[in-house]
DNA sequence: GTCTATATCCTGATAGAC
DNA sequence: GTCTATCAGGATATAGAC
């Protein structure tokens, strides 16, 4: 078999696995039994665990955030600054476009496992993104201080992340509705939501903005 | 040492555990390791690991979701229908004052183990009390159909989690901010953002809501 | 690159003395 | 109710044949 090939039946195996069960709670011994590969291939190929997690989320995020900045760059071209739907567009679509069967992944890894393995990964994984597109919002905002950006961006995450997270925590709502809503629908409905929660007046004294204070 | 001594000791312990490194990633000896009873007291006052855990969140939640019923009671006293505001105030003030690091255990144990473990354990700890707060939240936007309501209050539990999970995902701008925002100051700006977000106008046709087509 | 076999350690759970 | 000792199995990782 060929390398790349191993490699890639590992991946997926452990993208599945992963996103199912947490870190902690897959074995490689199930991971290379559902990739139909040897035991021993994940530490030839990987070297450990651990870093089997780190390559499986970068194949996994690494073209996620490229589609975000394509799309953001696109948006930022149409108009300036572009419209708060617009980032947000640009930010959900292609995580919500995506298997939710694999990005449950990005939740799971991030919530569940000892902050210690995750902080650096994540941080790496999606920090200079997100950057990116709290600047894109600033712009977008400009009555709102870099507070209230940053925490409105983080309860942006949280939404994201539930919803891709795809747990039944409270679906037993959306459930019951007469059809479950689609998953543009859902976008649709995050970004409208969303657009106005970062519309919302400022609640405490508006600080002058970092940018501004020269 | 009295039973219940030995059972708070080991429920203390699992809280943090479970909080820090997830179900999984925590092994029965470093609980009692941690609470300082003999390995064999799990099993004894349990019965079992994924028993032990049940404990820990009934521990956790039922006086936290007592305490948002007894504020959701107090806002509908006071107004009817209640602000929005009030309503969310009821719901995430009491999440938010508490430990943190405790509280953490909810999003580690949600989104991390494996969803038959998952399922049937959430549910039963908080659908009974969502349902309440969806109830409420429909009442006070008439405008909103069935559907709009579910998804937002997702994105709300969402934002709610992630915040209470203290993961560093995006902290980096939060940390990165001249003060990091007090508790009290996230806590209303998630109010406000998020009520924003429920008086968003609807997207899509407003549907006749369930309980007017009769 | 892939395999078997194994080293080394940890896991949840329990039997039985006290 | 608490302890020691242990069972039976699973964990990651690696050495070494092919």
């Amino acid at each position: 078999m060929a390398t790349q090939d191993t490699q890639d039946r590992i991946l997926d195996a452990a993208e599945r696995l992963f996103a199912q069960r947490g870190f902690a709670g897959t074995s490689l011994r199930a991971v290379t039994s559902e990739a139909g590969v040897n035991l021993a291939a994940v530490n030839y190929h990987f070297g450990s665990k651990e870093e089997l997690l780190t390559a499986t989320l970068q194949r996994l995020v690494g073209p996620l955030n490229a589609e975000r900045l394509r799309r953001l760059d696109q948006v930022e071209a149409a108009a300036d600054p572009p419209s708060v739907e617009g980032i947000l567009d640009a930010f959900l679509r292609p995580a919500l476009g995506a298997d939710p069967a694999t990005m449950r992944i990005v939740a799971v890894v991030l919530y569940s496992e000892s902050a210690d393995l995750v902080r650096d990964l994540i941080r790496n994984l999606f920090g200079e993104y997100a950057q990116r597109f709290i600047r894109a919002l600033a712009r977008a905002l400009p009555q709102l201080g870099d507070a209230e950006i940053a925490l409105r961006f983080h309860f942006l995450v949280g939404s994201m992340t539930h919803v891709l997270s795809g747990r039944p925590l409270l679906t037993a709502e959306v459930e019951a509705l007469p059809e479950p809503p689609s998953r543009e629908r859902v976008l649709e409905e995050m970004i409208a939501t969303l657009a106005a929660g970062f519309r919302a007046p400022q609640v405490h004294k508006p600080a002058r903005r970092s940018e501004d204070a020269a």
